[in-house]
DNA sequence: GATGAATGAGGATTCATTCAT
DNA sequence: GATGAATGAATCCTCATTCAT
């Protein structure tokens, strides 16, 4: 097995840089898209040189691998939060608004990222792969929470989903409230109600 | 002004052509994403040389262009048909049924595109503003079926928005069984059942 | 299968083309060495562009493998050439000398190329076995020479690989009479007289 | 005069890490060849940090000069140590015998160093003489002892050096038995009755 | 109108060498 | 003295686009 030259950084002051490299590659994955950011231009963005990239990177495509987990995490992190601070009695509607206004927040900070995502992960096994895994992660995570909570629902991982999705999709749509013929408020009202519902349903 | 060299075809076999170097940008682009589809590849798919495809098409973009309104159009048109054959009284959960099953026969034929198309809809502006439009028009097409069906929705665009993006996600999802831990058959009820219910929601 | 875009080039202009390549990386990586030679040289020393050299190559080193076919036949053809003329009684002196002076000239044009073409054929596996073939090849077409001339000798792949190597060396440091403590004409003759001894040896 | 920056290493301990770094390079040279081998694995291979080796050597190519030399000797040290033995009266055919097991043990420890120095000798100024110094030495001295066995020879310095490039072709070819068509015992016996004939041959 | 060979700018990646710690 | 992270010039190769035939 051919011995690898990336370094994996322990002092701080690598780390540092190696995440410079990440947020620089997110900026402009995010601005650009990634076939059209090259790494010269990452590197620079970065502070440092290609060749210094390239010590902590594979290649470009590794790049974008790191940024999408750093972007993951960005969007969860500020969710799982929310739910450490609930307390009883729960009032799901001002739950599930806290939830997609978090969501719309992280949306509005980087709009692009996940359609990148996207993208990529249909052209490129690897990415593929991480997302797929993200999204299931992100979904068992959700109804380990509701399950603690003590919340049973019938069908939980596929309502969850769907949940997900919705509002995913609402975030994106609204950070940038990209329809005229929308109003963002409502369409928030009624994604809500439908959560609800979802939720309460114990089947028949 | 500058003359543009492009021609608008008139004659069958010149239309005829163009369609050629559409539809095998299309199953490219499907498969392999833009960035990963060079313009020789595409006439040799179409069948011609490289050279009439520029007599076609400005650039690599443009061709890009033109197979998005050619999937989008692919994609709705059995859906448009469906609802010429309906009757009443209408069984709501047969409707929402098939037209989740024509959506997602053409995931499956289609897979690519959409993400493709989502990727580049953001690193470009005008692919941005056909994707952008492309929803408009779609979900207030669906709205007008409803309203002339006598069906009267509260919020109809903001709700019907919500379900086209419900159904777009199962389809992707479902075409491919992408998670071990999802129902797909399961999923499909639930959905069905919330859109349902959102579409029976007067308000309070 | 991946289908190759490498032009084979059946069109007289194509084929001069193709020998210009050849022809320009011949002399670079005789000047210069394989590693020292840049693809951009090669391009404007055949006089044409970098995109199509590569439309005529797979990459770098499929330039050089043909460098050394070309450079294998333009030592072998005069001396095939010479044996044709030949006529009874054999004066095998003088054929020999002949011989070696064909080698001599041959050298004194492709200096670098032998040597260029040993080192790559140990660091490179197609290179080694191109040159291993080409040996072979030489071998047992010269045994098969003598074999016609009715010259039946012991051992004739041994000994005539003894010899071709003999010449070889005799060429190479002759054509620069690379050292002053030898007198090349001697040095000649001290061959030649080997080698008759070796052909006329039949064995005890 | 431009102040080398170039330690002439006095202490032992210095010289033992001169010596590590030029024991890692020929090793890496054979290997791989010179173009293959960066100067990181020779640092990592020699134990020590790629800046030390730059202290110690003022650039990649003055390592590979040391490296020849140590090979050279390496090959030539073998040889002269049985010349030391010889006794009276002298068995030739014993003698070369030796010579030749004794070559091509230290070829099959060394395949690739003789072709990576001849590669370089034609594209390198420095290695070039470097090569041709070599030779002439080792013909020179073999001449000499040739001279102290009280053998006199014709054209000593021609015959010596046709017979030192008999010995390494054969060595070469023998260490890995390249051909299937030769018999390499075969092979043998021929150069060794080439080389006791061409020393007996005091003229006519 | 059609062809496809030719172009060459652009991009990913490597690696000899330096120099701050 | 030693280290090894950082540099960035240099190289191979691709591909959108043009244009002579």
């Amino acid at each position: 097995m051919e011995k690898s030259n990336i370094r994996e950084p322990k002092q701080k002051r690598s780390i540092e840089k190696k995440n410079k490299i990440i947020e620089a590659g997110y900026l402009l994955f995010c601005e650009k898209g990634f076939y059209n950011t090259n790494t010269v231009e990452i590197a620079e963005k970065a502070g440092i040189s290609v060749g210094t990239v390239y010590s902590y990177f594979e290649d470009k495509k590794a790049i974008f691998l790191e940024v999408l987990k750093y972007y993951s995490e960005k969007i969860l992190m500020p969710m799982y939060a929310e739910f450490e601070t609930l307390s009883m009695p729960l009032d799901l509607h001002e739950i599930i608004s806290k939830i997609i206004e978090i969501s719309v927040q992280t949306h509005m900070f980087s709009e692009a990222a996940h359609e990148e995502m996207l993208a990529m992960s249909h052209s490129d096994k690897d990415v593929k792969k991480l997302t797929h895994d993200f999204e299931e992660q992100v979904v068992l995570k959700f109804a380990e929470i509701l399950c603690e909570l003590g919340i049973n629902i019938q069908n939980v991982n596929e309502k969850i989903h769907i949940i997900y999705n919705a509002v995913e999709f609402y975030s994106h749509e609204a950070a940038f409230h990209k329809h005229n013929f929308i109003n963002y408020d409502v369409m928030r009202e009624e994604i809500i109600k439908m959560i609800i519902k979802m939720i309460s349903d114990r089947g028949y």
